[in-house]
DNA sequence: ATAAAGTCTACTAAATCTATATACTTTATA
DNA sequence: TATAAAGTATATAGATTTAGTAGACTTTAT
């Protein structure tokens, strides 16, 4: 299951994307705006700023953005800098991962080679779908949200 | 992340397969091949037989065994007995859905949608696999593993 | 009768996650 | 140039979940 951490990331990095080309935003008006504790939120932007997602500016008028064009953000940076978890086992993880303790030969384990091919199937989605993708899938189920009233 | 108590109750089930038709097997004897803390794995095997997967013995000679053959056990099933999490979202799960609390809109969130699409990816191959198939695997491996040495 | 084995409930310890607090730095602008 | 707006950084508290342990009980083979 994602942190909440992680959901905040992506639902600012949404707002962030819908306000591309703009002027900063700043925190707090994308915590009124999602629903999201400030505080919290700060830790969050600080930690996309640092992995080089969003510039930041400092002192009156100033706030966050993007640095990349939302379509050049993809989800699976977005959970690894957050520290989501892809891999439903740890010995599955390539960015995070951890010998199972219990495990007596990883390397014949059949329930690490089923969970390999969870994790690809997952991955594959995360790593095609961009910030865009998830404001276009926005754009369409509100369409079509429409049609139906 | 699935949980120690999801992954142990696996390597129970798999044990149990390879045993399958076979005398029942003890609690102390799974726990000691498999390296599960034994009053863990007692807790374990007693939901996955109130669940319907295993029966059990008691009294002197007695155990736990598979009920259904291996063909017919699926992960999906050990997953939703040990509430071992398939979606990455909470609001995504069939069988443990829970609102987003900071969510605006359900039925129009870009990020709910992508989450679906890999719930569903996620879900048919657990659906499909069955301890049977785990055991194949773990075959596969190994003769595999032989060939190259 | 006894020992082997499962059953059941309660509890504790550790880890992690979520959120808040506080003090500090930078910058626009009146 | 003082002030307020805004981000930066670190520490810490509180809540929740997970993992593991304890102990008393029941059933059954021999």
């Amino acid at each position: 299951m994602l942190s909440k951490k992680t959901r905040y990331a992506i639902k600012a990095l949404l707002a962030m994307g819908k306000n591309f080309g703009k002027e900063p935003m700043q925190i707090s008006r994308i915590a009124t705006e999602e629903n999201i504790p400030k505080k919290f939120l700060e830790q969050i932007l600080l930690d996309l700023r640092n992995a080089g997602l969003l510039y930041s500016k400092k002192g009156a008028g100033g706030g966050y953005g993007l640095i990349k064009n939302p379509n050049e953000i993809f989800l699976v940076q977005v959970l690894r800098i957050t520290g989501g978890p892809i891999a439903l086992l740890p010995c599955v993880s390539l960015n995070f991962y951890q010998r199972c303790e219990e495990c007596i030969d990883e390397g014949t384990c059949g329930i690490r080679d089923v969970f390999v091919d969870v994790r690809n199937a997952s991955l594959k989605i995360l790593m095609e779908t961009s910030i865009a993708n998830v404001m276009d899938r926005e754009a369409a189920l509100l369409s079509s949200k429409r049609d139906i009233q």
